[in-house]
RNA sequence: GGCGCUAUCGUCUAGGGGUUAGGACGUGAGAUUCUCAAUCUUAAAACACGGGUUCGAUUCCCGUUAGCGCUACCA
């Protein structure tokens, strides 16, 4: 990782935010969102985001991890305004401000190992006392401990919880929560490898980058007060924080793996289009309330970008955890596959294409044109490279069920081959001219054309799914409808 | 177990002391078409339970239940 990016001089007048992910993991769903509130209330206010990679559980994070959660992010089209700083470069500000902490009376040095801590606490499971570290090490005298310490034996710091009173902070979504000091226990500060753990870092952090609200999973509630009494210790003020509820899976359990997808970019995988994913997840556990109706006084579903960051308030987050609703990513997919030009819609298609191996033998021009015809009976970005690829060139796949279903009588296929003599010798071929030949060729053989229309679909495009015949006609041009319907006769 | 948060159709949600409790996804039915999707019409579907407060509670308060979160020298 190379040089630090600088951190701006906090200006107060504009809220400073921040995206704080651990690179344990690829950017999931409820990360996503995170970002995603943080990323709108910054772009809403006018304020700062910035991306902040919480990386000092060096065991668990790789820089691999970052370069996906930073793909995520783009891919969502969020961008941010400063860093990405990574902790693991600033632990000397941690030292700092532990040093702080121990210098004011807020933190002592404990000389507890890790297996007591572990024989204490499973010792207090087995008589269902709340396992909760003791504080036998604050008993020391501040001159014993530093004389230990200085003799090289082993110590974290931990922080001296107030032990009598409460900590009440008030969250812009939750309201006042309160918390009894004696209910926290004594955490660490930093651990006895001199590595800081979360509940300092992300403070001194927060505070040397001026950050003014904190919005982040609810999960975050129970540290909540930990954080706060640093705070307090510091004598800073508060930053105001703002807790998302979660995003549950089907079954109302925290999202994870057995639900499906967790990683975002498994739903890229999954031919879905950002902006869908971005509006769906937009409206998980945030609404825009009477701001969000329409002219008739229904609710508004759809919302591009720049319509999101004009809404966008912590007072329309919701207090309770969302289920993640398949079925209505996919509905959002679709809206906005069907919403896209052609233009805006084949680069993402041309991606699907690369990833499934395609190549398309037909030009950009004539592309376009197939994608604006098809795109309205496209559910996802994958039935470009499946069910749509009779579109794009001459390699396709017949489904066998429509073949079977429309296809199946050798009278039809032998009818479609002699029709194709009709089409070459068409003057011009137009929807119009197209179905005229049709319809007149189907009068002639005393067969419906029905028939004829459903058969020609599935020797044209193998599917018994697909537009008009007669634009399926026009946008495959003259020469590759006469010699598809000429092939008929040895589809089946 | 302790502490905390939450509770409106299956799901996302609007609303709020007096409403036919609204919308969206999904589901059922019908219309339409050249297949399918779309579209249009339409149907079913909710204030977790029990106590208060009040003339009146789904809305405010308390409790119960349930779900979730935290309970590490993880973040």
């Amino acid at each position: 990782m190379e040089s630090q990016p600088k951190i701006m001089i906090p200006d107060k007048k504009y809220p400073r935010v921040r995206f704080a992910p651990s690179p344990t993991g690829y950017l999931h769903v409820g990360g996503a969102r995170t970002a995603l509130f943080n990323w709108l209330f910054a772009r809403h206010t006018g304020g700062t985001l910035i991306l902040r990679i919480e990386d000092t559980d060096f065991e668990r994070s790789s820089a691999e991890m970052v370069t996906g959660i930073l793909e995520g992010m783009r891919w969502l089209g969020m961008d941010w305004d400063e860093g990405p700083f990574y902790q693991s470069q600033r632990l000397e500000l941690y030292r700092a401000t532990a040093n702080k902490l121990l210098a004011s009376g807020h933190a002592y040095y404990c000389f507890c190992t890790k297996e007591e801590l572990e024989q204490r606490r499973s010792a207090a499971a087995a008589t269902s006392q709340t396992p909760r570290y003791d504080g036998r090490c604050r008993k020391l005298t501040p001159a014993d401990a530093a004389r230990r310490k200085a003799t090289g034996e082993a110590a974290a710091l931990r922080f001296a919880v107030p032990l009598t009173g409460v900590t009440r902070f008030d969250d812009a979504v939750f309201g006042t929560l309160e918390f009894a000091n004696e209910e926290l226990e004594d955490f660490v500060l930093l651990r006895s490898d001199g590595i800081p753990t979360y509940h300092l870092s992300v403070v001194a952090d927060d505070l040397d980058m001026g950050m003014t609200h904190i919005i982040r999973g609810a999960d975050h509630i129970s540290n909540t007060p930990k954080q706060v009494l640093q705070y307090q210790a510091l004598g800073a003020p508060l930053p105001i924080f703002a807790h998302v509820p979660l995003i549950l899976g089907s079954d109302k359990s925290r999202l994870s793996k057995r639900h499906g997808a967790t990683s975002v970019m498994a739903y890229q995988e999954m031919g879905i289009v950002p902006e869908a994913f971005r509006n769906f997840l937009g409206l998980l556990g945030w609404s825009p309330g009477a701001a969000g109706k329409t002219a008739d006084g229904k609710d508004r579903e759809l919302f591009a970008s720049e319509d999101l960051i004009q809404l966008f308030s912590l007072e329309g987050i919701s207090h309770s955890n969302a289920v993640f609703d398949n079925d209505k990513l996919a509905w959002f997919n679709t809206e906005y596959i069907r919403a896209y030009p052609a233009e805006r819609l084949l680069p993402l298609v041309a991606q699907e294409w690369k990833r499934a191996g395609y190549t398309p033998s037909r030009s950009t021009e004539e592309n376009l044109l197939a994608i604006d015809l098809v795109k309205q009976r496209a559910r996802n970005l994958k039935d470009f490279s499946t069910a749509f690829l009779a579109y794009f060139g001459d390699e396709f796949a017949f489904d066998p069920a429509a073949v079977a279903k429309f296809l199946g009588d050798a009278a039809v296929r032998g009818l479609l081959a002699e029709m194709a003599e009709r089409y070459a010798a068409l003057e011009v071929f137009d929807e119009a001219t197209t179905e005229q030949a049709l319809r007149a060729f189907a009068e002639e053989k005393g067969v419906k054309a029905g028939a004829l229309i459903n058969g020609s679909r599935v020797a044209l495009t193998g599917q018994a799914v697909a537009p008009s015949l007669f634009a399926v006609m026009v946008c495959l041009g003259q020469e590759r409808v006469a010699q598809r319907l000429r092939a008929a006769v040895t589809i089946a």
